[in-house]
RNA sequence: GCUCGGGUGGUGGAAUAGGUAGACACGCAGGACUUAAAAUCCUGUGGGCAGUAAUGCCUGUACGGGUUCGAUUCCCGUCCCGAGCACCA
């Protein structure tokens, strides 16, 4: 009988849906195990072939943990507001919902088809109202809370309500805008407005000014990782700073709490760094210099983590935008700051960029004193410094930084080295390493030492203080479109006073059209009855990261009206322990949900402090592209290895009319007319195509689709090869020439059970050899699924079917067994085969098998050996070997001396071909 | 520039703890079955040398050193590739 995997695809996807094999409820008598998958934001492309690669991976893992007993929760839903259905809505006048309901169809079905193991009753959409209630209702609580640095967390704002009424706003210790200084007497005669935009300033959720990236094209704002180059990553419009009232979400008071418990996940090397990178927590001292203008004198204060090289600091400089330019420019030297300005300003973003080796800078003709030397030192300006970052300027250390060293250079001031014997005639010396010289009081100490110890001296002095400045900021979290989250919130006294709307969810507004309103306003603003009792309702809309910040608490109890999440169904599921997806939300989503779910946990809605335990990165699947050589102003095409004899142009090919890299010739001249009469340089009679490795995309022709995998080979063979195809973390280029091998493979697996067209097991007992196969298997795969080595545990596959073939076993109780642990790599094959054996439950309801060590121990033999106080070892030991036999040498004699020192050898541990321990 | 990965046959990739390098698969070559093809099965397959042959020897994990009886694996230096960050003081 053939291996007909439509049929037996078919005919499992449907026994699955139709009895919920993968329900899963709760359930005390079994430890649960999250597996998540992050959910796809649905795109009118489809699925291409490098989406399943997570998927399957997470799947594969749920049915082992599910074989292994485990109370497996494994459900997938939909990130599904966006822009690209937003966008497709203003060409189009359709309504996002009906395309992104559309798209979700064909997901699903894609999906479907690969036979994965989700509950799909617990699937969520984010544009689903019943969903973003929840999204909303998170948004108000944090509306509705500040942070406390005393306690670690985010606490009711009704608390610092009180301890205004009765201290005020001195010496709190809280997250802020501004630092605010008011008496509780003052805080009592505030009007109510004047309280509310207080609070403001602490809210977790608020609305301030802020410099925003805007994406005029777009006619929206764009979050930081929505940016890159200064282009928005989605659609490659320019974007500008800007300063704009917004929402934001107070993320940089967790910065400290989001660096600390990296620690506790167990996340990449490479993605915890990223993170790290992100938050860009920096520790050093704020110091005050005195300057002056030559009339006045003032405290400038400036932001420095190498407090220890202030006896080097030659210079200061300003950022260009900082306030201090106006007070320090002499008026000398006005015309030349002007004119510098001038020509900042007008450098775009990218420009800037760029020129990063390069120095520029104006004097302002002001001096500075350094508190250390008390030498003059001139007060530069420079687009280096960055407004944003510290306070804006900066004391200049040429001799131990770079900027610094190259803007010295550049503008001959003046280089002191303060580490003894560093070289600072080609460039600067920034290793934090070495010993102090040149530094009063420090020298002689370590760099490592001198740091603390001129920090203290600082601080003594009275002239600055510890600090700690983190490069992450707060999210903004408006967006000036329609295909969102829209915010519960709306203006009592005309934009002053926000208050929430508590009655959710708010549905989003019908709207005639999606674009932004003629005065510029978000598409909201198109809604004549968008309005709460009469005061009108925010018109932005939240961003992407909004919904999928807390998707994976709904899923555990998707259907609740009164709670995210209940206690009992938090309780249980607690938090996810394995969570695959791209490291393109290194900084985006992995960065928002953790902060989500830390707020959360604070004000007691959640559990867990951290929302993912594990996290694995599948690599990007690359499309691998197949080219064509026309020789130059002819239609003749030359196969890949007579090429260089012509001259030739290197054309894109379909790759699905190139198999193992042949091209299939007839196919070609249908593709496109101008082909029809092309004529061909073969080798031994065929077109051999090149080929790269390329992102996958339609304009290369490179992108292969699921669906046609699961129609050529079956879903099993595309589940399996995707596991072959390399390790799951690594990038690779989608490669259709191996997938052959794993078809083969099943289709050997189907052969076992049949003899001729008879399905066929014998119930004999299993031999020793036989039982050592499979113990061996059981090992390796279990081995292998838990270190996410898929790719490895296929191949065990191969070798033991290779292995039963050569024994000729056919028996059940071999057979068995076998199924089990292949069918989380290929569930429809061994449902199939499973239910041919007799049994009448799903596969998936089996038990693992355990592995056990009797079967595989007889590799090792221990052996007491004494050979005259030396031990020859042969480099092949076989099975069976005797002491004697370990005594025929290889080693030379002399080698032995060296290892063995004379000393007498007792026992030695042996694996075939390999010494394990030898113990003299 | 900084940080983190990585470099193994024609190709994708194996190699728990330093112990037979190249598992498994693709491709290729040869063979069996077949009128033929497909499918299936068998044999060979890092490079070099010697031999009629079984086989033997040398060499080999980017490059140069080191530690070790023994290094793809550990250490130092160099080169190259990938990813992320990037005037963050």
């Amino acid at each position: 009988m053939e291996y007909n995997f439509t049929k037996i695809e078919q005919r499992w996807q449907r026994y699955w849906a139709k009895n919920k094999t993968f329900k899963s409820e709760i359930d005390h008598t079994k430890a649960k195990f999250y597996v998540l998958d992050m959910f796809p934001y649905p795109s009118g492309a489809g699925l291409h072939v490098g989406h399943p690669l997570g998927y399957i991976a997470s799947d594969i893992f749920s049915r082992f943990k599910r074989l292994k007993g485990f109370n497996v929760l494994h459900p997938m839903g939909y990130d599904a507001f966006g822009l690209p259905a937003e966008q497709y809505a203003i060409q189009t006048g359709q309504h996002p919902a009906v395309t992104t309901a559309l798209n979700i169809t064909r997901y699903r079905e894609q999906m479907d088809k690969i036979g994965f193991s989700y509950d799909w009753d617990r699937e969520v959409q984010t544009c689903d109202p019943d969903y973003y209630k929840w999204t909303q209702w998170a948004f108000i609580e944090m509306f509705h809370s500040y942070y406390c640095y005393d306690e670690q967390q985010a606490r009711p704002i009704s608390e610092l309500e009180e301890v205004f009424a009765m201290q005020g706003a001195c010496g709190i210790n809280v997250a802020c805008s501004e630092t605010l200084t008011f008496s509780a007497a003052e805080w009592n005669a505030m009007s109510e407005q004047e309280k509310q935009e207080v609070l403001m300033n602490y809210r977790i959720a608020y609305l301030g000014e802020t410099s925003v990236n805007w994406c005029s094209v777009l006619g929206t704002v764009l979050a930081n990782d929505e940016v890159k180059d200064g282009f928005s990553v989605r659609g490659g419009h320019p974007v500008e700073q800007r300063m704009m009232k917004q929402w934001q979400l107070r993320v940089s008071a967790y910065a400290e709490r989001l660096l600390n418990s990296l620690e506790t996940l167990a996340w990449s090397d490479s993605l915890k760094e990223m993170q790290r990178n992100w938050i860009g927590k920096s520790e050093g001292a704020e110091m005050l210099f005195k300057v002056r203008n030559g009339v006045e004198e003032y405290d400038m204060c400036i932001f420095t983590t190498r407090a220890d090289t202030v006896f080097g600091a030659t210079f200061m400089v300003l950022a260009p935008e900082s306030e201090w330019v106006e007070k320090l420019t002499v008026p000398e030297q006005r015309a030349a700051v002007e004119a510098y300005l001038l020509a900042a300003k007008k450098k775009t973003e990218r420009e800037r960029m760029t020129e990063t080796h390069k120095a520029s800078g104006v004097s302002t003709g002001s001096y500075a004193i350094n508190p250390f030397t008390k030498e003059q030192i001139p007060v530069w300006i420079s687009e280096y410094v960055l407004a944003g970052y510290g306070t804006g300027a900066i004391m200049a250390v040429p001799a131990h930084d770079s900027r610094d060293y190259l803007f010295a250079k550049q503008f001959n001031l003046p280089i002191v080295p303060l580490i003894e014997g560093c070289d600072i005639s080609s460039e600067s010396f920034d290793a934090k390493e070495g010993v102090m010289c040149n530094s009063g009081f420090l020298n002689g100490l370590s760099v490592q030492e001198a740091i603390p110890a001129a920090i203290d001296e600082v601080e003594r002095l009275g002239i600055g203080k510890r600090k700690v400045n983190y490069r992450l900021r707060d999210a903004i979290f408006s967006r000036q479109r329609y295909w969102g989250e829209p915010f519960p919130i709306y203006y009592k006294e005309g934009v002053a006073v926000p208050m929430p709307i508590e009655a959710l969810p708010l549905a989003l507004p019908e709207v005639d059209k999606y674009a932004p309103t003629e005065t510029g306003e978000p598409p909201l603003g198109r809604s004549k009855d968008w309005n709460y009792q009469g005061y009108p309702i925010e018109k932005s809309t939240m961003p992407g990261f909004a919904g999928s910040s807390a998707y994976y608490l709904r899923y555990m109890d998707p259907l609740n009206s009164d709670a995210l999440v209940s206690r009992e169904a938090n309780d249980y599921w607690q938090d996810v322990d394995l969570y695959i997806g791209g490291t393109e939300h290194a900084t985006g989503h992995l960065i928002y949900s953790r902060f989500w779910n830390k707020f959360l946990f604070d004000r007691g809605y959640v559990c867990q402090d951290e929302p993912f335990k594990k996290l694995v990165n599948q690599g990007m699947i690359q499309g691998r592209s197949n080219f064509v050589y026309r020789i130059m102003n002819t239609n003749t095409f030359v196969s890949l290895g007579l090429k260089d004899q012509y001259e030739t142009t290197e054309l894109h090919v379909d790759v699905n009319i190139v198999e193992n890299d042949r091209l299939d010739i007839e196919a070609f001249k249908a593709w496109r007319p101008e082909f029809g009469d092309a004529e061909f340089v073969l080798e031994e009679g065929q077109y051999i195509c090149g080929w790269a490795v390329e992102k996958m995309s339609k304009s290369m022709y490179n992108v292969v689709n699921p669906d046609q995998i699961c129609i050529d080979y079956g879903a099993d063979t595309l589940r399996m090869y995707e596991m072959f195809l390399g390790p799951l973390e690594q990038a690779k280029p989608w490669d259709t020439n191996g997938i052959d091998g794993v078809f083969r493979f099943l289709k050997k697996v189907w052969r076992l059970f049949f003899d001729k067209d008879q399905f066929f097991v014998h119930q004999e007992a299993p031999s020793a050899q036989e039982l050592k196969a499979l113990h061996k298997l059981i090992q390796k795969v279990e081995n292998d699924i838990e270190q996410f080595s898929f790719n490895t545990s296929v191949s065990g596959f191969m070798i033991f079917v290779n292995e039963l073939m050569d024994l000729k076993c056919r028996k059940q109780a071999i057979l068995e067994p076998f199924l089990i642990l292949l069918s989380p790599f290929a569930p429809h094959i061994t449902e199939e085969l499973w239910s041919l054996l007799g049994h009448s439950q799903s596969i998936s309801k089996a038990t693992y098998p355990k592995y056990n060590q009797a079967y595989t121990v007889e590799n090792i033999f221990e052996y007491p050996v004494s050979v005259n106080g030396k031990l020859r070892f042969k480099k092949e030991l076989p099975l069976g070997i005797s002491a004697d036999e370990v005594e025929k040498a290889i080693l030379s004699d002399d080698q032995l001396d060296k290892y063995l020192g004379g000393a007498t050898v007792k026992k030695v541990v042996v694996v075939p071909g390999r010494i394990v321990n030898v113990v003299c």
